[in-house]
DNA sequence: CCAGTACGTTGATAAAATCAACAAAGCGAA
DNA sequence: TTCGCTTTGTTGATTTTATCAACGTACTGG
């Protein structure tokens, strides 16, 4: 049958998440006032919530979890730590690192911004059954994991 | 130890998809001096490739399929008309609405954007089997269905 | 010690997203 | 038919994200 590529390019899935991440942001959007209250806005909140994952983490670990350029990453940074939400502190062995940890009121702020990513998901997932979402999930991380 | 405090609230998926969605748009940002000649951009490309899943089709169900602001894609497509890659015309039945559809450029410029961005997925996908990547897809397809 | 590299910051700019307001065309009911 | 109401697409103004280059500082290996 197909002797040379004349398969058509599938690039569905790129399309697919694309859409998936715009009903995310703007679901969120909607509900924004009622949970957003320091306005770290949708980037401030991801990166909040990754570092919760990770912290204590260095700023360039962050920057490759986030896979965003490193000078956005400050800039949020500063932000965010403007707002006593992030606390950084230079690394005593490496006097270029700066090692970020969530403040308390960083934590709680995260407890709030994964409540509502959480609903906002959860009603995306709707039309999956429960096994359904672990594979995606798990086919996602395996796509994603280095 | 978790008495009452329900289960973590589970943001996973909205944050893989992130990534992947980075992942996406920083490897085709490195090689679009290759194939984005006509320098429409991601935002432009994805217009001009859902537009040629759909066409000819009107504006706002453009809009709704790609879950934007109906702000930004008018705008995106008086670039993309401007450099003679979609043609505008008002519907006979419906003095309102405005029907697009792609010239021969504009499939042409398609072309090239869906060979690039089904190698960018390619080299993402890697990780997963062929019947991964299948049902990876149609999970996303049950998800946005609509 | 020195060249090379990694880390984080800053500056300047471009791209994308957001929100409100608007004209024009359809629609529906009084 | 006319009057309000909705839909469609556009425009304006602004904010948020992204991008790229250039730095200063600190580590690293020879």
């Amino acid at each position: 049958m197909s002797t040379k590529t004349d398969v058509k390019p599938d690039t569905e899935i790129g399309q697919l998440v694309d859409r998936f991440m715009r009903h995310i942001h703007s679901d969120l959007g909607r509900r924004a006032p009622s949970f957003d209250r320091e306005r770290v806005g949708p980037a401030g909140g991801l990166v909040l919530m990754t570092l919760a994952d990770l912290e204590p983490v260095p700023i360039h670990e962050l920057v490759r979890a986030l896979a965003r350029d490193k000078a956005q990453i400050t800039r949020l940074l500063q932000s965010l730590n403007s707002k006593g939400l992030v606390e950084k502190s230079s690394s005593p062995t490496d006097g270029r690192v700066c090692v970020l940890q969530l403040t308390q009121k960083g934590q709680e702020t995260v407890e709030g911004l994964r409540l509502a990513l959480a609903e906002t998901i959860e009603g995306l997932l709707v039309p999956l059954s429960i096994e359904e979402r672990g594979s995606l999930k798990s086919l996602l991380q395996k796509v994603l994991e280095t």
